[in-house]
DNA sequence: TTTTGATTTAATCATTTGTTTAAAACAAAA
DNA sequence: TTTTGTTTTAAACAAATGATTAAATCAAAA
């Protein structure tokens, strides 16, 4: 026999509930999210959430792994794609970050939050180390390394670390810059589209042998030059 | 008439709800602490929080908001510093921050969350908007820009965030990085450590007109090389 | 020493919050 | 229509949690 909600609006209670938690857990975080908050945001009975998921952290784990590795499924099938060059990749996996992030600026917060909460109990499930270690990306950029004769005065991690956070931290620290650094949210919009072309700019930057040592060249400082 | 307390094991019983507190709520936010876990780490008993401070809440806000002050002063005082070059502040700025959030990697973290989850409370007692728009060191950017008879082709911001992202964001990330990245801590501080000369090296590149538009020379890529 | 006001403690309170329960509503099968 | 298994609801429970209270303790002043 079945029950009556199968199919309702074209769309199941156990679908609404998951995405009113994924809407208010990615929100306010494990903590400070009320399983009457999500009741509510689902236009439920609070007993559904216990009902199709026995308890909130059951239901909170859900969540988490979805979104963990939908965020990270972003950049995995990107940098191991054999047939792009490197400048593609990085060009793609930028463009796709920014949009990403731009729609859901609240996933990078919410992940690293949690994941710093409870790092065992998640490190297990994702299965998802070396990622970058064995990726084609890797392989690539050793080659360039190789093409240059030079090896860059800096172990390869820094690369990824700085794509990473040249994408993602405005996002993180969007609260901060637009509430302390004074900057509206439409500007900061149209700053972040910007930085898909600059970030692929600047990594390509830092890649050349010839900027190994940059300088800033700047008009001479004088002491008290105003007596 | 004078408590007992005045001078105890040279630090009131106040400092010692602080000092936990500082411990507590920057290591797992607001919501997730409980007022009996600062009790704990401070050794006291438990009445003696809303004795001193009336509420869970009160006593937050002062934390917070000496926690932020404290992290924002670390660049304010140089930013403005009048006798230094801009190379020399921005390495200032990086090693610095660099040292701070290597003792205290929770940090920003915190503050960032605890930002986002109440604009509207922090936003008018910090007084801060505008810091980097008056600035000495944004004065100077100016003028090497002029000097440079080169216009950057992005806005001056993006050179601040950039700044900000490469130094924050590891530590940010560092769940992740370091659980996922599979990075044990000590090469993730040496990786941190060796950025303080890296960082003030790609944002001078940043600041050179030459590389207006890099791009990564690489190899041909061969479709179907495998065939 | 006694007194006094501040500090600390153990116990308790009231509210919040995750969860359970028993009954009602429902939709499909018989 | 009646039966049956599923889904939903209102109500209640138990534990957790922030806060309070009244008594005990303490250190300095008188």
């Amino acid at each position: 026999m079945k029950g009556k909600n199968e199919i309702e609006n074209n769309v199941s209670t156990e679908d609404k509930i998951k995405e009113a938690a994924k809407k208010v857990f990615t929100q306010k975080g494990y903590a400070a999210t009320r399983t009457r908050d999500i009741a509510e945001a689902a236009g439920l009975n609070l007993a559904l959430l216990n009902y199709y998921f026995r308890s909130k952290e059951k239901l909170f784990d859900i969540i988490m792994l979805e979104t963990f590795q939908e965020f990270m499924q972003n950049v995995v099938s990107i940098i191991n794609a054999p047939e792009t060059t490197l400048q593609e990749k990085i060009e793609l996996m930028v463009s796709r970050y920014i949009d990403t992030l731009t729609l859901h600026p609240d996933l990078p917060l919410f992940i690293i939050t949690e994941l710093k909460a409870n790092p065992k109990k998640f490190m297990n499930k994702i299965g998802m180390k070396q990622v970058f270690a064995d990726s084609y990306l890797r392989k690539q950029i050793d080659e360039i390394r190789a093409k240059n004769k030079t090896t860059l005065p800096y172990p390869v991690h820094h690369l990824m670390l700085n794509m990473m956070s040249l994408i993602v931290f405005p996002f993180v620290a969007s609260p901060i810059i637009q509430n302390v650094g004074g900057i509206p949210s439409e500007q900061f919009n149209t700053l972040m589209q910007e930085r898909k072309k600059l970030i692929p700019m600047w990594i390509g930057a830092m890649l050349q042998p010839a900027m190994v040592s940059q300088e800033i060249k700047e008009p001479k400082k004088e002491v008290n030059k105003k007596k």
